[in-house]
Parts: structure tokens; C-alpha cells; sequence
DNA sequence: GTTCCTGGATG
DNA sequence: CATCCG
DNA sequence: GAAC
């Protein structure tokens, strides 16, 4: 009898490709022979199914039958669910924690689970990896393997002897916290978690560094009679340090100098104060958070849980507006530090219903609607079916009324299902089946960590490839500060002028042994977006929608990650940034570029510029028909200086209740301000839109 | 009852 | 140009 | 779901 082959429909393998003379790891088997061959499909860019002899096959890398074990950790990942995205993951992963940690859950968490927690064996970075990481298979992991430091970030075997030192070992790091908007408290304590884990301690005192935000007043570090060997750094030292993977020397541009005539001129009250004050103010703070309104944050969270089911609900079952609404009240809700009072409900800016509908919650626990929506069977099946990129609630919908219940329906009818929602069942376009191919991958959120493991690779991957791009800032969840991610966004800027193209191009080449796929739907996405009547190719920008591998730690499975990657020229980037940090469903975008309509600007993602609009009224933005010169910006605080914003650092990019007033102020000044602009307009400078031909 | 957001891709 | 998507 |  022929050897047994070791492999099953649906594994994932190595191929060896004989023209690029290398093993891939993307190969599935869909066919085993008889005769010692079997058929593969591989290449994700470009799907092809091959039959290969068994030795270009290597090893299994994932089996296909996602077991039914006894797993708990699929258990409670399941239980969680993931339809929502990353950073709902993420907040219903703590709640899990957090009522595990209570010991108040009894009925639907394994006593094991609890016994974990409860044991404090566990902290929370550590029951995160430990849910995330699959090796282990069935067993339940030993109680000692929570003591032992977590893993050691290895990306590389090039990195592998320095990433054995953690990058902050020995330092005892202290980070002045200024309040006002150098730097946010949510900032601080995330700096200090990831400080933490790269083996540093975050002192209060006898530090060896001292962290000063940029714009800090010079009395915050004069009034702490700092010692001669201190090094008194900017944040941005921890930060890069962080995401280049190794502690850097405190080079010039590290050290902290103060800045005079801003700490005179921000008119910031917080920063003029004592810091003193406001470290005792925070902590006065936190106590009453944590004390009399323990009941509040509960309460908040289920508010914010049922809102957030309705949102996702209502958008795929095709009514946007509606879903809008529901997103704007969990925002509101959720950004609120207030108690759960119906006066505060109020005050945040919630309506009359939807206000009732908190007291609705707080009665029966739950929202009827939401429940509603969680026993629908269909409403669960569009969910799974939107996962994948590159299908919206109306396609989901139509494939709904096909019969497809479910994802692996889908995968059985790739080449018969419409591609459109309208079109002829002609089978998924090709984004689809990308996104179908790596749909698992992307529904496992990636941690801080891997994030700045990828990032130092892709720098590694351009240095080797002889580009120097001066500038390579990653944006999206990951500057906002969330602790697990959907994928990532690299801005990349080069100096100079003219279209960034051939730049783009290069440097997307050199990324050849990690980018894996293009989800964007031409084959090299040049997206140049332009000022109407301007041919200067200088502010247009491309993005390319990748999937790149991963960098996991050891045990841990390689996963394929989103990494979009965005290039522009060093004149756009402050509207890049601001573009890509966004927030969840764009909704801040939305509303800082409706703020700047309504203040007679256009704010695009590469630019900004005067426009005179035309149906604009109340709260309204009408269409750009006539578009002035380029404003200059030298950096995201300037782009909200100028349109009258008060800056946001990027973990404050949320809609909450006080920029929604500040929409609201615009649009109540909007007729002057926009009148004003049509003046301008009437001597000089004038460029119709072309859409405005008609 | 109708409209309500940004901007770009797609066919 | 309308529809769909992130 | 909310504003005209």
C-alpha cells in the first residue's frame, strides 16, 4: 500500500513554488488523489487550484475541520462573538473578564473559566492572549503558565536576539500628566500598560526617565526639581521606542524642551494649574467612578451593548439612517462621564426616546428591540455574511433571499451567487473571494504589539529594499489608542512634488514578501484625489487595501492581516492622518467635514480649500460647485485651528455630546459664514466644479 | 411624507 | 448615473 | 429614529 497522505481536504499547507523558488504558506488542499498528488489551491492574490506532487506540500499549518472540541477557549470565543468588529471585541472581552472576576457569573462561564480569573492568576493583557492563542489544542493551560512572563515579541529571526531583552527593562519611567490637551488621561495609562509589558515600571518617583508631553508648561518640570541624571523625554521617545521594537537613545530630538509662548498663549485653563492639583483631582475622580456610581457604569455598558446591536441590525437589514441614529446614542452614551441620571441622559444630547429607552434597560435589563434582533435568525445570518469585505446589507440581503444561511453556504456557491445585489448570479467578483478567503483571519483582533511588530517589519522591508521614506505613520485604532485593533493603516509621506504614484508603486513592491493580496478593487489602486479645476498632482494620495502576514509570537498561529497602506506627499499629511485615525464607522469624520462645510470649507483627505456650496441650509451641507486655493496645513492641530475646532488629540476622535454641540453652533452661523465665502468668491479665483455642469 | 453624511468605486 | 461599500 |  502507497504511504498514507498525511494531509485533508480543507488544510492549510505549505507550497512550494518552483518559479519563485520559495515556500508559501497560503496553500489549501481541495483534492487529495490516490496517486501520491494532490490538488492545491495557493497564491492569494491571484487564486489558481493546481495539482502538485506530495513533496511540494509541507506541512499542515491549520487543519480544516475547525474541531468541535472541548476547548474552552473556543468556547468562550464563540460566546463572545465578533460580528460587531474589533472594538466591540474588545469591550465585551473585558466585560467577560470583569464578570468572570466578580465571580457573578455562574451559569454561562465554566467554573474552570472563573476558577482562572478569580485565582487573579490571570490579569487581563494576559487572559487576552491566552483567548487569542490557539496552540494548545484541548487542554486547559496550566496555572503556571499565567506566571511566567508573557511571550516575547518575535517578529524576525533579524530582531530575535534583541527582542529577547524587553525594550524598557530596568527603567523606571515617570509620566507627567498635564491634562488640557497635550496629553489625555486615557493616553497615559495606555503608555504606562504597554511600558508594563516591555518590562519597564511606571514610577511616581525616583524615575531614571521623566515623559513630558510636547506642549507641557515649563513649570510642570521646573516645579519638580528634577535630578541632573534624569533624562527628561518627550512622549514621542516612548512611542517610537515602542514601535521600532527597541529602546532608542534619547537623541536630540527626544529631549523635552519646553515651548514658552505656547504654555502663555494655550488658553487651556488645566494647563496652567498646579500639577499637583490635577493628579489628585484624577484620582478623585476615578474614586467617585469607581465608588457611588459603580451602578452607573453598569449601566452604561448594557445601554451601550443594546444600542449597539440595534445599530449593527438596522444597517443590515438595509436601514442606514436608522442604524445611524442608534450609533450616535451608543457614542453619546458611551463618551458621557456623567452619572446615569434621565437630567444627564438629557443633557448629553440624547432624545426624548432614546432616553426612554435607557429607562427601559435599567427596568427590565434589557432592550425588547435589541432582544428581538438577537432571536432573529436572519438578522444573525447578515451579520455573518457582512464580515466579509466586500459585501454590504444589500448583498447579504440578496444572497439571503438565494437561501445562503451561512458563510460556509457561501463558500460552496462562490461561482453561482450574484456579486452584486442587482446583477446577475454570476458568480462573487474578486474582492469577495479574497475577503471569503481570509474572513477568519480577520475577525481575531490584533493586539497593540503585533501592530508595532508589523510596522517595524514593514520599515525593514523598505530599508532593504534601498527606500528611505522619511515618514511612515500608522494611524487607524491603533493611534487612537485601542488595545486590540482590525487591522492597521500605515501613512506613508515622501518629500518632494508631484503625483506619489511611482513612489507608491516602488514601495509596495518592496513589500513583496508580506503583502499577500490587494482587497482595493483595481489592480494597484491609484485613487488621486484632486482640487476640481486643479491639476497639480502634488495632494492626491494612494491607498492600497492590503492583507500583509502577520507577526505573531511564538506559539501563537500566523495570522493574515488588514494593513492598509496610504501615501501622500509631505503636504497632505496632517489631512492623511486626520483621514485615516478616523473613528468607528467614520462618524467623527463625517461630522469635523460637516463642521468645515458649514464654515465654507472643503475638507477632503488630502486637502483643504474654500468652497462655496450650493443647498445649504440649516443643518445641511449642499454640494461643492465652486472650490478656492489650498490651504496650507502644517500639521492636524492647524487643520482644526482652522476650521475652528478645538484640537482633539487621537484618542479623543469620537463623536461625543460637546462636538455635537459644536456642529450644532456652526450650522446656526453657517448663513453668514458661507455668505461671506460667496464674497470672497466674486472677484477672483473662481473654479466651478465640474460636477455642478449639468 | 421626504429627507437626513463623506467620498469613492463599480458596472 | 444609480447602487453599494468602508 | 429625527428634522423639516
Amino acid at each position: 500500500m502507497c504511504e498514507q497522505v498525511p494531509f485533508k481536504a480543507g488544510d492549510r499547507v505549505y507550497v512550494w513554488s518552483a518559479s519563485r523558488r520559495r515556500w508559501f504558506d497560503d496553500g489549501e488542499i481541495q483534492v487529495v488523489r490516490e496517486q501520491g498528488s494532490v490538488v492545491v489551491r495557493f497564491n492569494n492574490a491571484k487564486p489558481v487550484a493546481k495539482e502538485l506532487p506530495l513533496r511540494h506540500i509541507h506541512q499542515v499549518l491549520r487543519p480544516a475541520t475547525a474541531k468541535k472540541s472541548q476547548d474552552l477557549r473556543s468556547a468562550v470565543r464563540q460566546a463572545l462573538g465578533t460580528g460587531h468588529g474589533p472594538k466591540d471585541a474588545a469591550q465585551r472581552l473585558k466585560r467577560l473578564y470583569e464578570a468572570t472576576k466578580a465571580a457573578e457569573v455562574s451559569t454561562d462561564t465554566s467554573p474552570q473559566l472563573k476558577d482562572l480569573v478569580t485565582r487573579q492568576l490571570m490579569d487581563f493583557d494576559k487572559f487576552t492572549s491566552w483567548l487569542y492563542v490557539e496552540k494548545a489544542a484541548n487542554v486547559l493551560p496550566k496555572v503556571p503558565a499565567f506566571e511566567e512572563p508573557p511571550p516575547k515579541l518575535q517578529c524576525t529571526k533579524q530582531v530575535g536576539e534583541k527582542a529577547a531583552r524587553k525594550i524598557f527593562a530596568g527603567c523606571r519611567i515617570q509620566i507627567l500628566f498635564p491634562g488640557g490637551n497635550a496629553m489625555s488621561l486615557t493616553r497615559k495609562e495606555l503608555l504606562e500598560a504597554r511600558l508594563r509589558e516591555e518590562g519597564g515600571v511606571a514610577a511616581d518617583a525616583e524615575a531614571t526617565h521623566l515623559v513630558v508631553a510636547l506642549g507641557a508648561p515649563r513649570s510642570l518640570v521646573t516645579d519638580l526639581a528634577v535630578a541632573p541624571d534624569v533624562e527628561v523625554v518627550t512622549d514621542a521617545w516612548l512611542c517610537d521606542s515602542l514601535l521600532l521594537g527597541q529602546r532608542l537613545p534619547v537623541s536630540p530630538r527626544y529631549r523635552w524642551r519646553p515651548e514658552p509662548e505656547e504654555s502663555v498663549e494655550v488658553p487651556a485653563a488645566p494647563l496652567q494649574k498646579d500639577i499637583k492639583r490635577q493628579i489628585y483631582s484624577c484620582k478623585a475622580d476615578l474614586q467617585t467612578l469607581l465608588g457611588s456610581t459603580a451602578d452607573a457604569e453598569d449601566l452604561r455598558a448594557k445601554v451601550v451593548d443594546e444600542f449597539r446591536t440595534c445599530s449593527a441590525a438596522w444597517a443590515v437589514r438595509g436601514d442606514k439612517w436608522r442604524s445611524w441614529q442608534y450609533k450616535k446614542a451608543e457614542n453619546l452614551v458611551a463618551q458621557a462621564r456623567s452619572s446615569m441620571s434621565v437630567q444627564d441622559l438629557k443633557s448629553i444630547g440624547l432624545t426624548p426616546k432614546f432616553v426612554q429607552k435607557c429607562l427601559e434597560i435599567r427596568e427590565r435589563g434589557y432592550l425588547e428591540q435589541a432582544e428581538a434582533f438577537r432571536k432573529d435568525a436572519d438578522i444573525h445570518t447578515l451579520l455573518e455574511l457582512t464580515r466579509i469585505h466586500g459585501v454590504g446589507p444589500a448583498l447579504a440581503q440578496a444572497w439571503l433571499r438565494c437561501g445562503v444561511r451561512s458563510i460556509a453556504d457561501v463558500r460552496s456557491r462562490v461561482d453561482t451567487l450574484p456579486g452584486t445585489a442587482t446583477g446577475a448570479a454570476t458568480g462573487l467578483t474578486k474582492v469577495q473571494r479574497l475577503g471569503l478567503r481570509f474572513v477568519e483571519d480577520f475577525q481575531v483582533p490584533v493586539c497593540r504589539s503585533e501592530v508595532e511588530r508589523i510596522y517595524a517589519q514593514v520599515l525593514r522591508q523598505a530599508q532593504a529594499a534601498k527606500i528611505d521614506a522619511p515618514t511612515v505613520v500608522p494611524c487607524g485604532a491603533y493611534r487612537r489608542g485601542d488595545a486590540l485593533c482590525g487591522g492597521l493603516t500605515l501613512v506613508i509621506s515622501f518629500p518632494g512634488d508631484g503625483a506619489v504614484e511611482e513612489a507608491a508603486a516602488a514601495y509596495l513592491k518592496a513589500m513583496d514578501d508580506i503583502l499577500v493580496a490587494d482587497l482595493s478593487g483595481a489592480a494597484t489602486t491609484a485613487t488621486a484625489v484632486r482640487v476640481p479645476g486643479d491639476d497639480d498632482p502634488t495632494d492626491s494620495a494612494q491607498a492600497c487595501l492590503g492583507v500583509v502576514r502577520g507577526c505573531p509570537v511564538d506559539g501563537e498561529p500566523m495570522r493574515y492581516r488588514r494593513c492598509d497602506f496610504v501615501f501622500c506627499r509631505h503636504n497632505s499629511l496632517p489631512f492623511v492622518t486626520l483621514q485615516w485615525t478616523g473613528s468607528d464607522g467614520g462618524l467623527f469624520n463625517r461630522e469635523i467635514k460637516r463642521i468645515a462645510a458649514l464654515r465654507g470649507f472643503h475638507l477632503s483627505h488630502t486637502y483643504m480649500c474654500k468652497a462655496d456650496r450650493e443647498g445649504t441650509r440649516g443643518r445641511q451641507v449642499g454640494e461643492v460647485c465652486r472650490a478656492g486655493a489650498k490651504i496650507f496645513c502644517e500639521d492636524e492641530r492647524a487643520i482644526f485651528a482652522a476650521i475652528g475646532l478645538p484640537y482633539r488629540p487621537p484618542e479623543r476622535r469620537e463623536v461625543d455630546a460637546e462636538l455635537l454641540r459644536l456642529v450644532e453652533e456652526a450650522a446656526k452661523e453657517a448663513p453668514e459664514a458661507l455668505r461671506m465665502v460667496k464674497m470672497e468668491f466674486q472677484g477672483s479665483d473662481l473654479r466651478p466644479c465640474a460636477s455642478s455642469v449639468s
